[in-house]
DNA sequence: GCCCCGAATTATAACGTTTCAATTCATCAG
DNA sequence: CTGATGAATTGAAACGTTATAATTCGGGGC
């Protein structure tokens, strides 16, 4: 693979030359050049033209050479590459995402309201891990509640804000994936969703985590379970509901999903649906619980009411933070790894923005018990 | 104020007849235009140029109106910011950006360790909530830990990357704030420095605090008074180590920093401090602890050694999440509003971007009892 | 020797904006 | 009537990139 027209140096030196037919525009660049030459000496910041006259070939090869372009020879994608390197040239992102489109840019589209304790901290830290040296960059738009939900995915499409989205809280027919599937849009979800039309997600097996958590109260003998159930509008309920009542009536114990109570953050509805459960005669011995504030908020309403967590009840909780190791009585836990989930998501969205199709790209994390 | 030249209908009118004097580079223009205008009717993206043709200005005045610039006739001004709604224009942020410099994207330095419980998530949606509706996006870039805390600010220099910075945990001498003030990017931290130039911040009081916490424990007749500290590298401990001792002094009574332990997230060797504290015959009575997890872990060392929280010692902690108001026996905790924080430094950042002077530029939170 | 092929490179236009430096034109002073 | 004035507008260049359509030129076939 030999240059055939000469070196970059040979080329330089013809070019210096200037050829007879200048046009307009090339001699207004020129006069331009020498401008720039003019100034002070050092720091400017390197562009694709400064490589190119580093190297005396055009920018256009410099810009295929940078990348990897097989129709420059392979000598010239050397040289190119070793200037570029030591003039620290970095391409400006404005200039390729005006030119390209593509903004090297993915959000994450932020519940604001009341968090599972270190969610975001841990669910945004992986996903920072994942797009570590690649090009892209996260970030949050917010997803208030009480606003429409679409608000911000038709902001992103509308101003092509982002090459691809995450989310969460999906919801079973949630209308951002509808609407972001019609967009052509990549995405992928935390939490599945049930049209038929494959999308990726990636989900946390909240119905294996339900069953584990009836067998192990079963286990301990436990014969009369209740569970804390956010809302159902978002599919994660619907599985816990589902693996929670069925692994139940399985076993043949007495359960019931305390009702009446919406979202992990409605501490107030909670805490007297809690209290009042507790008073009842025949009141629950084993607890699920999907968050830690639930835990811990069973955990108050069992102290209030006399009674104390592993005696008269037990409680299996899930979690995303730490703080269980130091609660007192322990009980048991079963974690979500958040931050490889945060990964996972980045991970299949850079695939897809690659163009990989969607019909394989998802994760189901199986629970593992702990604590 | 009348327009001299004639309204924008007639100058269309006007142009519609071209100029003799028709240069290369218009006519190549006005090629396209006939091109662009065979496309398919509906879904073009609209731009300067669409609005310009609507009205019949030129896309330098239309740009000027948009910006509200004065020069331009306020009738003009009327006419095309109606036609821009009208066409549901708006800017593209890529060529801005390439054209001014300006990103319209502010970023926060985010440590991917552990955090205090529920810090990211209030934190974040206090500046999503501030930056709602200025054009302003966030982006969040990793501040590892272990990694050298000045890459992630030297890349956002170099490569342009943000208008503005926040960033948290900040340092005595921070090698950050040195940098930034010295590149001249705006920017916020969450936390002061001891350099004799000043720079915007903000910042919870925790030397109050921790003469508040003390104040109460000896309220409560404790005179054995102890704190768990994180790195004194953060200048935020510094302040907490002051207002400790100095108010432990003041009231004469005994107290002591538990020493070798680093940040919140080393949890295994602050429960063996924490224990062999514990088990020595003149045990503290008292806990001043600065965050959740701390806190959590002093009840449960108490608790596996036989004691009661709130009988043998009391305890006083700082929290930024909901979690203790269902913890048992209750513990009194002093709230710090991340949210408001992250709202006040956004704002700041703003401000310093419009050019305010850093001087007046800065927040102190006053700590408020609460649970 | 001529023509054409194709490998290697290059000129140029374009992305959508902002802004400098004109240009136009009514008006007013002289 | 002329020239200066200044308000209103505009042409064109520029930001740094990529993609399309040339251009160059050695070599192979005839």
């Amino acid at each position: 693979m030999q240059a055939r027209r000469g070196t970059g140096i040979e080329t330089f030196a013809k070019r210096c030359k200037m050829t007879p037919d200048a046009i307009q525009g090339r001699t207004s660049r020129m006069t331009r050049d020498i401008g720039t030459d003019h100034t002070h000496g050092g720091a400017e910041k390197p562009t694709l033209r400064t490589v190119a006259q580093a190297t005396g070939f055009s920018v256009a090869t410099v810009s295929r050479a940078l990348a990897d372009d097989p129709r420059i020879a392979a000598r010239t994608r050397a040289i190119v590459a070793e200037a570029a390197k030591r003039l620290g040239y970095i391409p400006d992102r404005a200039a390729r995402r005006l030119r390209t489109g593509r903004t090297q840019v993915i959000t994450l589209l932020l519940n604001t309201e009341h968090e599972f304790l270190g969610f975001t901290h841990e669910f945004l830290s992986g996903i920072t891990e994942r797009l570590r040296g690649t090009g892209y960059s996260v970030t949050v738009v917010p997803d208030d509640p009480g606003e429409d939900r679409l608000t911000p995915v038709r902001t992103i499409l509308r101003n092509n804000l982002a090459d691809g989205l995450l989310f969460t809280r999906t919801e079973c027919f949630d209308p951002r994936v509808r609407m972001l599937m019609e967009a052509g849009l990549p995405f992928v979800s935390h939490g599945r969703t049930e049209f038929t039309m494959p999308h990726p997600y990636v989900d946390f097996d909240n119905e294996a985590f339900a069953r584990q958590a009836v067998a192990r109260l079963v286990e301990q003998g436990r014969d009369r379970l209740s569970m804390i159930l956010p809302d159902d509008k978002f599919t994660f309920c619907q599985h816990l509901r589902y693996g929670f009542v069925s692994a139940a009536r399985e076993a043949g114990v007495a359960h019931e999903v305390l009702e009446g109570v919406t979202l992990d953050s409605d501490r107030e509805e909670i805490s007297c649906a809690l209290n009042a459960c507790l008073r009842r005669p025949e009141r629950p011995n084993g607890f699920v619980c999907v968050g830690e504030v639930t835990a811990l908020m069973t955990m108050a309403a069992m102290t209030d009411a006399g009674l104390t967590p592993g005696i008269e009840a037990d409680i299996v909780a899930k979690r995303a933070s730490p703080i269980f190791d130091n609660i007192r009585p322990r009980i048991e836990t079963v974690y979500e790894d958040l931050r490889a989930t945060g990964r996972a998501m980045a991970e299949m969205l850079l695939r897809r923005i690659d163009g990989e199709p969607a019909e394989g790209l998802h994760v189901l994390f199986e629970p593992g018990r702990c604590g």
